[in-house]
DNA sequence: TGCTAAATTGGGCAAACGACCAAGTCGATC
DNA sequence: GATCGACTTGGTCGTTTGCCCAATTTAGCA
């Protein structure tokens, strides 16, 4: 039966509360999350939030910064990994094509970034997560003989937010019509291209 | 000495609010902005604020748009009616690296995307203004013998935006790093080098 | 079986919120 | 000089905010 015990479903709760806010932040918008939407939300009195987290920005910046952690640590489909350049493209950009630009994920992060220039604390978490991405990113075009690797790399990481933010306000942006655009910037250094293959309307998945 | 009728001081008041609001939106963020704060900014009662406006929502989103509008006609360099397409790029990009991600302008664009996805008037707005945007670019890029024109704009804007946003949080990513690695856009698809110019500089019409 | 600490409740606080309004001040027009 | 409408004031409405706290329940340990 494992009847969770009360410091199992403490910990639960603290997690729950952490999952409702990231939903809240996207839903609302970082500033105009408040104690008892959370609360409500999450289906806990007020006063637990303020036992579980010290303030109500200690909770959105530790569930904004842990979310975006996990999701840049897993879910770009491990482009790296792949046996191709053109494989890891292929999948860099059916990633993108899952997100809306309205999803609770994509506005997450932008809401994230905006709340990072008010606060320092948060704004050094998240450009060390973003660091570390470029940095993977960096890596894979470097591998892939892609010139100026941590600049197109940076661009790179930039341009897909960017395209994100932008297909929320007019949607129609599909992945397969950038693709073609944004695999321009993997176009090699004079004298080395040869395993590149981006011809061929790349049609992810 | 011209002095100022009423209903002059009227509308000078209006025009203070419309420009409070847009700093306030990029010091606080859009949803952190209250009446009194506007009132206090303008140096103007409270009372003003909904005398002029019927909610502060309609108040900044009204600040927002004209803001976005007024920037995009006039300041990006006028890049389109540069002289060669090189200097186009050149001109946008110097507009670029006049922005740090940090200034009100960068903000106040990023805010009001956010907020757009909140509320459907203003997403009406800010997308017919940046897709007139994004058609003066195709426009250009076509002219410059660049492929898919369209595309190549959408992704363009989106990035030099993405770029504006992770510059605030990590800077040190400079324009003239970003140059060649934009630049790559505009060249012609990778299976295709050979068959147009050699490089992308340099094409004139 | 008590004891302690963690978890939770529900109420309460001062402050700030958006919106509204009656009263008063103006300048332009008659 | 009187009148009218645009502009401005100062205050109030009910609501919501973040945060706090005394009291209560619970689980694990002595």
């Amino acid at each position: 039966m494992a009847r969770p015990t009360t410091a199992e479903r403490g910990r639960e709760v603290r997690r729950k509360l952490l999952d409702v806010a990231c939903r809240l932040i996207a839903e609302r918008g970082w500033t105009a999350v408040s104690t008892r939407m959370l609360a409500d939300r999450a289906g806990v009195t007020p006063g637990l939030v303020h036992y579980h987290f010290s303030s109500v920005q200690a909770l959105l910046s530790e569930a904004a910064t842990s979310a975006m952690r996990d999701y840049l640590d897993q879910a770009p489909g491990l482009f790296d990994q792949a046996e191709s350049p053109s494989r890891g493209l292929e999948l860099l950009l059916g990633e993108l094509d899952r997100h809306t630009g309205l999803d609770p994920q994509s506005l997450l992060f932008v809401e994230a970034y905006l709340a990072a220039t008010r606060d320092d604390a948060l704004r050094g978490e998240i450009s060390a997560v973003l660091a570390e991405f470029r940095s993977r990113l960096a890596d894979w075009l470097g591998r892939c003989g892609v010139a100026d690797p941590d600049a197109t790399a940076a661009v790179l990481a930039a341009a897909i937010d960017g395209v994100l933010m932008h297909r929320a306000l007019s949607p129609g942006l599909r992945g397969s019509d950038i693709a073609p655009v944004l695999s321009r910037i993997f176009a090699p250094a004079a004298g080395e291209r040869g395993q590149h293959e981006t011809e061929g309307t790349g049609d992810p998945e």
